[in-house]
DNA sequence: CTCCTTAATGGAAATGGTTTCCATTAACAA
DNA sequence: TTGTTAATGGAAACCATTTCCATTAAGGAG
């Protein structure tokens, strides 16, 4: 029953309901805590988060909702490297805090970087709609990550 | 001990000594099912083809030979949401096979794409070069994946 | 507003890919 | 050939994520 098909413009109060999903407690505080933190948590640092507002939502839920929020394209679901899995808003493809990822395969360290993001960006809406065209698929998110090793990392021997 | 800010431009015969690391047979073996297996292999696909070749190479070396490979940049290690790594060699910038991956979000489907790689290579190289003055990073490797609903899931309700 | 269908929930238990441990082996520089 | 130490493999541990299932409640129908 892949839902994921159905793509709102507003905001999610009407996104949900608009695609058959129920607006419940929990998603909305799982929704708020994200939208009100930056960086990139991991379902534990949202359930943390979410529990000392909420205190009756338990983790399954976090990450059920996490899930069908990165179906939607709501969420971007991100792996760093350090064994678990990361979550942040995906803003409009125009949003302002658009950014990209550069991992230290070493320490694990992320960088936002939104340089160069909109040449990337232009290129990756055409990519996108070529994509979506010629293999029938329905885009909702992407991903772009550049790894190697950071300042520190690369100076060891 | 990071050492992956090594990088050779031969293959990997001399790449391996160069860094400092040791050539043995079980890395040979995975080098040699890797090049010559198309697709997105997980630990226990390279494995079970290694080791009906090489009997005494165990499952940990797999995943430690991999590892090495990835942080050398000559491997690629890539996340579509069926719960365990998949790997793939990582030719040169410009080599023939690249290429890059849209993925189903229902049901895990991957598609590898080369349209449009030779902008985005344009691009990436640019942004590359750019992140890594910025940044101090010496980078190894990128991902770009788009997701969404292939055509098939994106048709049922 | 009330009823009813069924999506959503949460806590506990299970899952299973990946890592850790450690004694043993072997790569390769001297 | 020898010595140092990286590399190995098998078993056990790890732990993020999923599954189970009985219970709750969202929201459309009347």
């Amino acid at each position: 029953m892949p839902r994921g098909n159905c793509r709102g413009q507003g905001w999610w109060h009407g996104k949900f309901q608009g695609c058959g999903y129920r607006l419940t407690a929990g998603r909305e505080a799982i929704l708020d805590i994200l939208s009100k933190s930056e960086g990139h948590l991991s379902a534990e640092d949202i359930y943390i988060k979410v529990h000392s507002k909420y205190p009756n939502v338990g983790l399954t839920t976090i990450y059920r909702t996490l899930d069908v929020l990165s179906n939607l394209g709501m969420v971007s679901k991100l792996d760093f490297g350090d064994r678990r899995a990361r979550y942040e808003l995906a803003e409009g493809p125009k949003g302002e805090r658009h950014h990209h990822h550069l991992v230290c395969t070493n320490c694990n360290k992320v960088v936002d970087y939104t340089d160069f993001i909109d040449e990337e960006v232009e290129l990756l809406q055409e990519t996108e709609k070529g994509l979506g065209a010629k293999y029938n698929f329905k885009i909702t998110n992407h991903i772009i990550q550049f790894y190697g090793l950071c300042d520190k990392c690369s100076g060891k021997k």
